[in-house]
DNA sequence: GTTGATTTTTGGAATCATTCCAATTTAGTT
DNA sequence: AACTAAATTGGAATGATTCCAAAAATCAAC
């Protein structure tokens, strides 16, 4: 039913208890939905692929569940203009690439020391806590689904 | 009745002919009105604004004027999570930091190779048309309404 | 394990920025 | 002035997301 490894579950426990929140099969199987295909989905993608498994589950559940998992750090939610948001497990920084051939998006790998290195673009007094990069192009046609 | 100096029309005629498209009284206002107060106010701030001085134009003009000027390369578009877009009138390259503060947006200028330098990120094979640079954080409390 | 208190889930209604539409007006041309 | 194509207009439609109140699930204490 559900389909998460042991140390994803440990994590999305503990993040969740750190936020005073409880696991649920729902959150789980959302959060499972995001691991096992890395395509950043839309809310509604999600809502299926959470449906063939758990037939039951609502649209405002799975909109719940990523508010949640997003509040909780585990996923990142990305935004193309006021296209329906998209969204991705969290694996540290990294920036998006949106190929304008086939819609789909692509996480980049960023240097360790990315952060502070744009931060010297800002003129004194601003402080920035995020950081966001983003490219539109084409990328190469030989990639498969997942990100890099 | 409009507000626009002979450069700044001059830029929007030639923009708008180049495109195959007329100048018209409502996108002269519109594009005044950006080019009065920069700071990025959304449509229905244009709206409010342009109706001051022309009672009678639409919503759905300003969003078609807003729509061509963005076409013509005269005026940028900006997206917050899925917040309503924001405008601005487009001087070249450069980022934009929002102040979690207060909402402001304000323009960061970027050196000259910044997308170039940037783009050596990406893995071989990926081609950006557009790189997007947005902070999120807090801005020095002491600037004023318009951007830097 | 049952009870009670608190969260979470759920389906449907509501929201709201934006887009669409068909009719009218305007701009540019002959 | 007349004609054609483009632009404007008000109102209806769209669609992702949020809100709501009721039902179900979770956790803690006994």
């Amino acid at each position: 039913m559900i389909n998460l490894n042991d140390t994803a579950k440990a994590n999305l426990d503990e993040a969740l208890a750190n936020s005073g929140l409880r696991s649920t099969r729902q959150r789980e199987q959302i959060y499972a939905v995001l691991l096992k295909r890395r395509d950043h989905p839309t809310a509604d993608e999600v809502y299926a692929r959470a449906k063939e498994v758990m037939p039951t589950i609502s649209l405002a559940t799975v909109y719940n569940c990523l508010e949640t998992l997003v509040d909780c750090n585990l996923v990142k939610k990305l935004n193309y203009e006021r296209e329906p948001s998209r969204f991705c497990p969290n694996d540290g920084e990294h920036a998006h690439f949106l190929d304008e051939a086939n819609g789909r998006v692509y996480d980049i790998l960023l240097p360790e020391d990315f952060q502070s290195m744009v931060s010297k673009i800002l003129p004194r007094g601003f402080e920035a806590k995020k950081v966001k990069l983003t490219f539109t192009g084409y990328a190469p046609n030989d990639l498969d689904t997942n990100s890099l």
